[in-house]
DNA sequence: AAGAAAGCTGAAGATTTGCTGAAAATTTAG
DNA sequence: CTAAATTTTCAGCAAATCTTCAGCTTTCTT
């Protein structure tokens, strides 16, 4: 599922886009300070962030720079003010595009598609398929007989491919945010799942020490 | 060089680009019309294309979704209409912007900055690239082999090319404000981060005595 | 030229990280 | 309610990484 982080300290505006995204099938995370927003990030690591620029405390200008810094991910700046210098300013604080307010929902997803082909062009042949379904993952067609939690696991890793992620972001998304047990559970699913995948050399499920793990997906 | 292709029936308006984008640097190649637009992206593969939507024959809807169809530049659109709809299926049709005529060059300039970040046409430019995504450092595209650490510490000249970093501020940025040991610790770390760059005359990670370090990239 | 300061270096020791097998706890199924 | 399956915890290990330190070289000052 495609993670989407929206930013905004209206709360008459997050509410309208998560609202409006997740009907649109994307799975999306709310924030209403950039402080937060940018926790979040680290937490689910989003495919599409959209960030307000006038907010109180950390401004979007901000937010948008540590999120491409630290994650990576794709931003779209939101603002009220429609001047052309603002506009550069944005784009040149490394956001990716740029909306004014009031936008219209549809110009808001066309563009979020717009990102979305950028991030997404690796995804030709896919050796691990999910059918969601029947809640399998298949391996070059073969269903691999996962229990729930395994499933989950490769589920985000899939959801994320060539990407490093910690343990604690597999932790939040798999475990939830609310769990208290240390990140030694991920390392052990690790274990059983290069295990049924037959990783016995850790090509596929990569250790990144001191970051976390990456699913290299070879083509 | 970054190639970019401006496809405009306008001969004004092709001038005016090609001459202020080449001031810029880039590798400015002009069509005016649609068709031999096309050709010219095959001859030249360009990193960046501005297609003007309204243009006598194909028009600039039809070039985009070719263009990105069997070219996979980056297309920017231009319009003389600001009309939300236009925008929406100026997105759809594949575009990866969206600009209104008249349009300030600034903008324009930020835009394409923008889009190039995506394609990572940089990554060649550059000796050194950052992959946040994969927690990777590239020098001259091969992947270096770093630590955590290193791999922090790299990142933080990265972001300040060109600048002397003092000892004190390199701790802060990277060992955190609340280290408690010597400055030492960094120059064995610009050691090894000297080793793996193959840096062995120090001219890529100087040492500006007295003062601290500073990344100087070769362009 | 000598002394002082700043920076470099190799190696040793300390710490952290990740992996693992097995046991304990929990959930699920019969 | 039991048995099996699954999940979680734990402790020990090995390897990678980080830190420290003492001696060394280079540069600057007088």
């Amino acid at each position: 599922m495609i993670k989407i982080l929206v930013i905004d300290d209206e709360e008459s505006i997050t509410q309208f886009l998560q609202m409006g995204l997740e009907a649109e099938q994307f799975d999306v995370v709310v924030a209403n300070d950039g402080m937060t927003g940018v926790q979040q990030a680290k937490n689910i690591v989003p495919d599409v962030a959209i960030v307000d620029i006038m907010m109180p405390g950390m401004d979007g200008y901000e937010v948008c720079h540590l999120l491409k810094k630290h994650i990576g991910c794709q931003v779209i700046l939101l603002s009220a003010k429609g001047e052309v210098e603002d506009r550069i300013k944005g784009l040149n604080a490394l956001a990716d595009d740029y909306m004014t307010k009031p936008f219209s929902f549809e110009e808001l997803l066309a563009r979020i598609h717009a990102r979305l082909r950028n991030v997404r062009v690796q995804q030709e042949e896919a050796l691990l398929t999910i059918d969601e379904k029947q809640k399998q993952i298949r391996y070059r067609g073969e269903p691999l007989l996962l229990t729930r939690t395994e499933y989950k696991l490769l589920h985000y890793f899939i959801e994320h491919p060539q990407t490093v992620l910690s343990k604690e972001a597999i932790l939040n998304a798999v475990w939830g945010y609310d769990y208290f047990g240390s990140v030694n559970v991920v390392e052990v699913y690790m274990k059983t799942l290069r295990q049924k995948l037959g990783d016995t050399e850790h090509t596929m499920l990569q250790t990144v020490r001191g970051f976390g793990y990456k699913l290299d997906v070879p083509v």
